[in-house]
DNA sequence: TCTAAATGTCAAGTATAATTTACATTATGT
DNA sequence: ACATAATGTAAATTATACTTGACATTTAGA
């Protein structure tokens, strides 16, 4: 799964520190949910979601590896 | 959170075993999601979302409650 | 009413998300 | 060049998603 946090940070200007307080999480997990390490829970994506007034999708995207199981 | 799979189900008229098939994981997972006992990885919410063409929004719908922490 | 499909539930196990602490590296501004 | 903020990373732990197998209950159709 891919992800546009990165970008939409830059766009509201906020660091991964300051996401992970309004979403209260680590500022680790916001980091390694922005690399790619984790597929983070559905809560935390519509909390992120919120935070930028995006859909889930357009923040989160499949790709073609994540059906293969 | 909310969601709305067993609405979703019915107009598309598929059972919870064919809705975990599809998505591919166990039937169990699929009841207990839909139940609303636990909070689902993203990846299977935009499978979900996927396969009834909807939005995931449309179909789990954050609760005050889930700010909590 | 009988049968089968569909749904609900439980317990035990495995996989992995998320936390914490700590430190290294990279970027930014003065 | 220096200082500081921001980001990346790692190991150990905790919490919880998801699986499997099994059985109970409800629903729907013949």
């Amino acid at each position: 799964m891919k992800n546009s946090i990165k970008v939409e940070r830059a766009k509201k200007n906020i660091t991964q520190a300051q996401l992970a307080e309004l979403v209260k999480v680590s500022r680790q997990t916001i980091n390694a949910i922005e690399l790619g390490k984790y597929n983070l829970s559905t809560i935390l994506a519509l909390k992120i979601a919120h935070v930028f007034n995006q859909s889930v999708q357009d923040i989160f995207e499949l790709e073609e590896s994540d059906w293969d199981s």
